[in-house]
DNA sequence: GCCGTTTTCGGCCCGACTGTTTTCAGTCG
């Protein structure tokens, strides 16, 4: 059984213990064990076989037997339990926004048990008579399940980062604001995002709430106060606004960066120096009085517990609070620090720019080089070369090699890994070339066992230097394949072939837990857009979102080499190969 | 159910907004 599988049986015992209304700490217990389960880097069962569950932050004995159980047997008698008196179609209940553990237990008492009924219900005024419920709540019901049909999926970091921007600069030129920032999973650079959450400070707060309310991309307004207001954008996306004091934006900046699980985790760390955090301040507790120590900027949160600034792409209480406490937090990598990017298509296949345009985008972003890598002749339809059209190529690239000095162009291939694990160029040709991604484009479906040997078997060619988009995702469209990551990145440490991060917002893939077990594994990393068009250059901001979420330094990324340090390094690692 | 820089027992973050109330419960982040 797979870890997410496991930890979808933690939530769902945590779900249903909260309608039973159990003791709430037992069911947060539950909850932390779900996300402790689903974030691990390994397959719970290779932990399991190394004795090493019970090290596990969050897993007590109870949740290591019920993990066993769940292994051995492919049930947990808790979950098969609950889920007797439980109608496993009132878990959606939880989905829909306004409808918490309360409202649900009143629900099933009243026998309705799926989100038709429920609609039926809401439709047939029938709620209106339960105890604590009224006509409004009852449109409030029924617009949440509107809303959750419509707008289910969370947007794409790319999508909020783009909402973001408009917000902050139509309200820098609107309204009388001072201080903003988004703050939320974006400013953690999630991979997706539930809603956009900016946070500003203005002496004229009402006149900020104003503005909001009123900019175009605002679809509707789903609630309104002087300090807080929240509105579901035109593309469907719910967008937040808080006006806070001066005195208090570092505090709101953090409490609102969050993740959840870090704030708690820092409260509890706080709790036991005798300090409190709140989103207004943080204060010294002495036999009951409150000194204040700051809350204006968010360093101010931090110092008052010790521990330096911690990034937010860090807080998901994934051991980085422990890190601070010992100084052992990384120097995350920056994007100031990447030098080139080398993975881009050009209008040789699927681009849109020809290759010299590239080279001068790339240019103008500070770059020292650029990986041209256009497809293989099996991407037909996005125009994949053959081997006499990738030889052609070459005189282009040194034309604009001339035309656009100051940049390195590398003659390289995105080449397609074939269903053996065979690649789509003959190695006498992936020799003429600089830099060579492969990448997995066909037989989605390959089962585990095949598709990690079919990989594993590219890497181990002299002439391959990244494995492109590892796990082929498409955020929100098609999952990844099913192949062990594990053996990949211990056969990428053996083999020295780098992983890629691809920065394109609908992949960033390797993910961010993979990215950290790679580095734990000596295995570099390349951080690459996949840009068919100047612009797309600019996705590398997603891409090093990810590779800090993975707590990845400077010297973990091979593209903060200089150009002849890359050059060496390659070379180096192919000739391990051969 | 989990955990330990006061602990193996006794805690576990807390404030804003909404709706249904007439002082508060539920939900959310």
């Amino acid at each position: 059984m797979r870890n997410s599988e496991i930890a979808r049986v933690f939530s769902e015992i945590a779900a249903i213990l909260t309608v039973r209304g159990e003791n709430p700490f037992k069911v947060r217990a539950y909850e932390r064990a779900a996300e402790a389960i689903g974030s691990l880097t390994e397959e719970a069962s290779a932990l399991r076989e190394r004795g090493e569950l019970a090290g596990i932050a969050d897993i007590g004995a109870s949740s290591v037997a019920k993990i066993e159980e769940l292994l051995d047997t492919g049930r947990c008698a808790l979950h098969q339990e609950l889920l007797q008196e439980f109608p496993p179609t009132a878990l959606e209940f939880f989905r829909v926004p306004g409808v918490g553990p309360k409202t649900v237990k009143l629900l099933l008492d009243e026998a309705i048990a799926t989100i038709e009924e429920l609609e039926t219900a809401a439709q047939a005024g029938r709620l209106r008579g339960l105890r604590g419920m009224g006509a409004k709540t009852e449109q409030e019901i029924l617009r949440g399940i509107a809303r959750m049909r419509e707008y289910g999926k969370r947007a794409d970091l790319g999508t909020a980062w783009a909402l973001a921007q408009a917000i902050v600069e139509a309200l820098r030129e609107g309204a009388p604001v001072d201080q903003m920032e988004a703050a939320g999973s974006l400013r953690r650079m999630k991979e997706t995002i539930g809603d956009v959450d900016i946070l500003v400070t203005s002496d004229r707060p009402e006149e900020v709430m104003a503005r909001f309310l009123s900019l175009d991309l605002v679809g509707e307004v789903v609630m309104q106060g002087p300090t807080k207001s929240s509105v579901l954008t035109r593309d469907g996306v719910q967008a937040d606004l808080r006006v806070v004091a001066p005195e208090s934006f570092g505090a709101a900046l953090q409490y609102f960066t969050g993740s959840k699980e870090h704030n708690v985790r820092l409260r509890d760390h706080a709790v036991r120096r005798k300090i409190k955090l709140n989103e207004y301040g943080v204060f010294r507790v002495e036999e009951g009085k409150e000194e204040r120590l700051g809350g204006r900027a968010e360093e101010e949160m931090y110092a008052a517990l010790g521990l330096p600034l911690i990034p937010p792409e860090l807080r998901e209480d994934q051991g980085e609070i422990e890190a601070a406490r010992e100084g052992a937090l990384p120097e995350l990598v920056e994007q100031s620090q990447i030098r080139g990017d080398l993975h881009v298509h050009s209008d040789w296949s699927d681009g849109h720019e020809d290759i010299a345009g590239m080279a001068r985008a790339a240019k103008a972003r500070g770059y020292k080089y650029i990986g041209l890598c256009d497809h293989s002749p099996s991407q037909t339809v996005a125009g994949g070369l053959s081997v006499e059209r990738l030889r052609e190529r070459k005189a282009e690239l040194e034309a604009a090699r001339r035309a656009v000095p100051g940049i390195t162009i590398l003659n390289g291939t995105e080449v397609d890994i074939k269903r053996g694990g065979g690649l789509d160029y003959p190695d006498e040709v992936l020799a003429e070339l600089d830099f060579v991604v492969a990448s997995v484009h066909s037989g989605w479906k390959t089962e585990r066992a095949a598709m990690t040997a079919r990989i594993i078997k590219a890497m181990e060619n002299p002439w391959v230097d990244c494995l492109g988009h590892p796990t082929g995702r498409l955020l929100g469209r098609r999952e990844p394949y099913d192949v062990d990551m594990e053996e990949v990145l211990k056969a990428a440490a053996r083999l020295g072939v780098a992983m890629e991060i691809n920065a394109y917002p609908d992949r960033l893939d390797l993910k961010d837990v993979h990215a950290r077990r790679a580095k734990e594994l000596g295995v570099k990393v390349i951080i690459s857009t996949d840009a068919h068009a100047p612009e797309h250059l600019d996705f590398i901001r997603f891409g090093i979102g990810t590779a800090r979420r993975g707590w990845l330094e400077a010297n973990d990324i091979l593209n903060t080499l200089s150009a002849a340090q890359l050059r060496s390094r390659l070379r180096r690692a192919r000739s391990r190969r051969s």
